[in-house]
DNA sequence: AGGTTGTGTCCAGTATAACGGACAAACATC
DNA sequence: GATGTTTGTCCGTTATACTGGACACAACCT
């Protein structure tokens, strides 16, 4: 008789692990990983009693949950440091937040979703900002217009997804109206957006394009919707030469 | 006939694969990676393939070498934002950088060595800076003596590895003189020491307590050596009024 | 040219990691 | 206090992940 479960390699069940945890942003209890994971509870004690070891994760409140430990941001920082554009970046974005007093970030692709590679608050009260890493759609980013623009129109509709061109309210991105914007955000050298995924934000993006002209990640500032154009038409110009020298930087 | 080669789990290979890139801190190739680790070649393009595959590992150079991907910047971010300490301490540190120009540091233990959490690095042109997540002898730096002053001296003679007294240009601390310092930081409510792993930078360090009173952290300046007396009197002000701002904050 | 060293892939055998199921103890819920 | 759920640990079994060795090819050196 052949089983219906599948025995899985150690390997894979901890990149499930972590990619769970990734996904649900908050300490879960051990229980609940397995099942979420459908890991047999008692693998799923052996591997993360040995991932607490290796520090990789943290027993939490009270040793009720586990999330990610000091390791991950370690190692985290370990490719920050490696990677020049996000170091010479990471300055920009500092800079750019402090200077002008919105959340800019480093946008980026990871397959076909876009993805915050960097955040760094303003100094509103209220602050606008979002979590690293977390997959969004790319229909619903002004970075994302740059982002694919170097695809011709038929690649850009079998990249993105359609299901990506749904918005979290219901309303739909007609593909053609998206196609015209990213080849208006190319000749602009800016993509903006406003109230697409919530109605209070603006997302103005400028593009860093390594030596072949390709949009390798973009700056961007996350602002309120109200923003008035003579200051947004400010901002623009200050991410357009700031992606500029970067891409320059290579 | 036994085998003297044992035959090692997926897990415990990943970890340690993971934590000699730390180690190294530059990407490597992956023929040094199964030598340094003692892994069989076929285990490790099989490993390796399938960190790649889930960007936990990115290849490099023109796909000769391998080092840390973007999804340990995100499972580190997420660590950070997932411990309060680290959170609040964030701000702290981008504050103190900012306001007084100098390198601030969260600091902490990872087992019985000291380790920066956070750095900041201030307007300096030459930036002193260290890197984030290496573990170093608690003996070489200010924020360790007040990171074992909640043990008895004798306590603190097994906590720290004998070899650890030794400093890099081959120096020794006297113990006894180490405990003296120990236990005037606690007194103080700083730690200050100089030229201890090189001759030009000076440490200044005050503590983050939890409501025991033991030290969890510390918050620190690295600056120049010829930093004067009445500037380093004011930063430790500084520093001990925000570490026992979050040490209240719990 | 020949020799040495490194790279990447493939395959068959077996040591063992992952599994299922059972257990007590700790918590909830009614 | 009776009943259900969750937690953490243990153990014998077996499917297979890891292994060693072989292979072709490239990049070096003498």
């Amino acid at each position: 008789m052949t089983h219906t479960t599948v025995r899985a390699r150690g390997i894979d069940r901890v990149i499930e692990i972590l990619d769970y945890l990734h996904d649900r942003r908050t300490p879960v209890r051990i229980g609940e990983l397995a099942r979420a994971t459908r890991t047999p509870r008692s693998t799923i004690y052996e591997i993360v009693n040995r991932l607490v070891e290796a520090r990789w994760l943290e027993l939490r409140d009270g040793e009720g949950t586990v999330f990610f430990g000091p390791a991950m941001h370690y190692y985290g920082s370990n490719y920050l440091d490696s990677v020049d554009l996000i170091r010479t970046a990471r300055l920009e974005v500092t800079r750019l937040a402090e200077q002008v007093g919105e959340t800019a970030q480093l946008c980026s692709l990871d397959g076909n979703k876009y993805i915050v590679m960097l955040n760094e608050p303003g100094r509103r009260m209220f602050r606008i900002s979002s979590d690293i890493g977390v997959k969004v759609p790319i229909p619903w980013t002004a970075s994302g217009r740059l982002l694919v623009d170097h695809l011709k129109p038929d690649e850009v509709r079998e990249f993105v997804p359609p299901d990506d061109f749904r918005l979290p309210d219901g309303r739909t991105i007609p593909v053609d109206g998206f196609l015209a914007e990213v080849a208006a955000a190319r000749e602009a050298g800016f993509a903006r957006t406003s109230a697409l995924v919530d109605r209070f934000t603006t997302c103005l993006a400028a593009p860093i394009r390594d030596a072949s002209g390709r949009c390798l990640a973009t700056i961007c500032f996350v602002v309120p919707a109200d923003t008035t154009a003579e200051l947004q038409a400010e901002m623009i110009e200050v991410l357009k030469d700031s992606g500029r020298r970067m891409s320059i930087a290579l």
